[in-house]
DNA sequence: GCAATCTTGTAATGAGATAACGTCACACAC
DNA sequence: GTGTGTGACGTTATCTCATTACAAGATTGC
């Protein structure tokens, strides 16, 4: 199986109608918001958004937010399987910006190497105001 | 009020007891696991739980795990009010490790200044294997 | 005393996630 | 083409996490 597959075309329906509604989403959605959503296509049960929803994160097409509980399409231009992203959180918009930094991604590898951590995934979650919030 | 209490003195009856199970205990509790535990000392209800966890929150004294929605008592030796904390929590034993590094701070700042973004709050959390638990 | 405020207790409910079951469709060996 | 394995799918029930809403005490200041 691919690595860090970045092609829709073969996803089953259920991935498909899932990967949609994140995408026309401008935010991140819960995993309830986007049953409801689906309801019309045939989704009744928050199990198939679930089932959907890990094989889009495995295939690197959805992250998880773990501070919302809420899931986003990944915007990041070249997603070069790199899994150390920070997230940068709207809390008045909800607009998610995702951002690749190698000093950051270094200096974490290297605060677990100190420590002899196995790190094995890497979540950081910036809360806060957007610049176009600000204003507001 | 006080920012940054790290005095137990003045907690109230419900915040005292939540804190100790937090100290007790060697890793992350959830809210519903301390209720369990504080059964015997007429705790009833979650929201008991959840209030006194807002409060020590609050005071810096308890920290939030995100990606395991449960609480951590603050090791953090010199707790100085910093608010960028990394935390390293193993998959298998379940112990978590607190970090505070100013370079990571420094980066998470810049990077946010940079995007205009107003920074409130800083989630980073690493998983994998502590020294220990790589052995087995 | 008495009002303002904070903490508490309790019940009910909302929100997020998974377990356990069975079915279906497809690929591939034989 | 029959059998077998595998992966996706559907449904129900259940579990865990968190909050809303309302009432009752407790504490402080005047």
């Amino acid at each position: 199986m691919n690595e860090h597959v970045h092609d829709t075309a073969d996803l089953t329906k259920n991935q498909t109608l899932v990967m949609g509604a994140l995408t026309r989403s401008k935010g991140p959605l819960s995993a309830y918001t986007i049953l409801d959503q689906l309801r019309d296509n045939g989704f009744r049960a928050p199990l198939q958004v679930y089932r959907a929803l890990d094989k889009l994160v495995e295939f690197g097409l959805v992250h998880r937010l773990e501070s919302l509980n809420a899931f986003v399409a990944c915007r990041h231009p070249g997603c070069d399987g790199d899994d150390t992203i920070a997230f940068m959180i709207c809390e008045r918009c909800g607009q998610v910006n995702e951002i690749t930094d190698t000093a950051l991604a270094a200096r974490l590898k290297q605060l677990a190497g100190e420590a002899s951590f196995a790190l094995k995934k890497t979540t950081i979650e910036l809360r806060g105001l957007c610049r176009t919030c600000q204003a507001a």
